[in-house]
DNA sequence: TAAGTGTCGATAGTATTACTATTATTTTTG
DNA sequence: CAAAAATAATAGTAATACTATCGACACTTA
């Protein structure tokens, strides 16, 4: 992936940030620090306060930039989408057939996170752990459906419905092929919670990973 | 499961209540309306102060019975889990055919809940709705590790014990048996959870349901 | 019957959180 | 260089998640 194209942009949806973050440096930093605390503190304790003690700037600052760190980390949580889906359309988009192009998709979506050089206030492979640690938590809330309408989750979904018609393109018999992307796809982030910190309640570990499961 | 056993308790860690509340009515009370309570607020928004008014108690008196509102929701999900084993070894244990007790296994952990009478201060519809949107909660924590080797989710975990030996003994040569298991339980609360809030993401819904789409 | 024990409710208090509002200062830009 | 925009500093607020203390009452038991 790396700086394959170098004026790309990952679209995230504008209600989610009161200032677009690409459009400065303060803006840079609070994604990119944002992520770091995120990761060392876990999305509970992490406060726009301490984040802004970090980068040097004042809370009433990061306001400026993000509603609350709810919205914030659905900023996050969206970005992520939007980098996996793009690496899963760039990557299969020639591939001819319909099952090797499933199974590199799977592949791409279970595998462990790898630093993409194209996005360089991102490290992505923090991210990639925020989101298995703390996505589920965008959603589980009472305001889901607002947000829902708002279209606040479109990236996810729209991720979920090109892994759906993949499958659909292997078997057109599948009838379930949208409840399977969708388990593939959180399942994959389940797997990797697991091998941190249930090992026994998976098979996967160092010599066997998700994908393996996955594909399988 | 109607007063089969009508002296069974569910076996809670209990390093998960200061106090048991099965051991007085004000504790069963908090057991019962603190259920309907988390599902009507959220457990963001519930407070033992919410939980106090609404059944005429005080604050400080719940907080004799529950450390904080993560433990409350940790015996509450424990309870759960140990009820689900209890409805699972006892329909599938006179199965003398492997694949049966399997398909047996996985209807009872994907299907819908009903209500059981045998526990009467619990309403275990509106818990398994808690389970279904606020269980991830309870384990996507920094202190995990540290609960996890105090044993607060040894019943979970024996859960999927137990469904991944049920799934080996149908096919001792699949690899991945404990992951399918973890797989199929969180997947099934997943599932339910798209349902209701993102119809567009599975065929899950009126005429179809998760067990459906699990026993396939 | 008096003393001891446990339970519960009432009240008060604390540090922190998740903001909002205002004003001052710096930086950008036209 | 001046105006506008962005940022920093400070203060303040309501709510949260507790902790601590105290008194009333019931129950036991010696």
């Amino acid at each position: 992936m790396h700086r394959l194209f170098p004026s790309l942009r990952i679209d995230v949806h504008s209600g989610l940030f009161v200032k677009d973050p690409e459009s400065s440096d303060l803006g840079k930093r609070i994604i990119s620090e944002g992520i770091l605390l995120i990761h060392e503190l876990g999305f509970e304790s992490f406060t726009f306060k301490k984040l802004g003690s970090r980068i040097g700037s004042n809370e009433s600052s990061l306001y400026r930039y993000f509603e609350n760190k709810h919205k914030f980390l659905l900023y996050l949580t969206s970005w992520y989408w939007g980098w996996m889906e793009y690496k899963l359309v760039f990557t299969t988009h020639s591939l001819p057939d319909p099952m090797e192009k499933l199974k590199t998709a799977i592949q791409i979506l279970t595998e462990t996170t790898e630093e993409d050089g194209a996005f360089n206030h991102v490290n992505e492979v923090v991210l990639n752990k925020i989101v298995i640690n703390e996505f589920s938590k965008s959603y589980l809330t009472k305001e889901v459906d607002d947000e829902n309408r708002n279209g606040y989750f479109a990236i996810y979904k729209r991720l979920i419905g090109r892994i759906s018609e993949m499958i659909s393109e292997v078997n057109p018999d599948y009838k379930y092929a949208n409840a399977l992307a969708s388990t593939v796809l959180e399942g994959a982030l389940h797997q990797h919670y697991l091998q941190e910190h249930f090992p026994k309640l998976t098979e996967c570990g160092s010599s066997i990973t998700p994908s393996d499961y996955f594909l399988d």
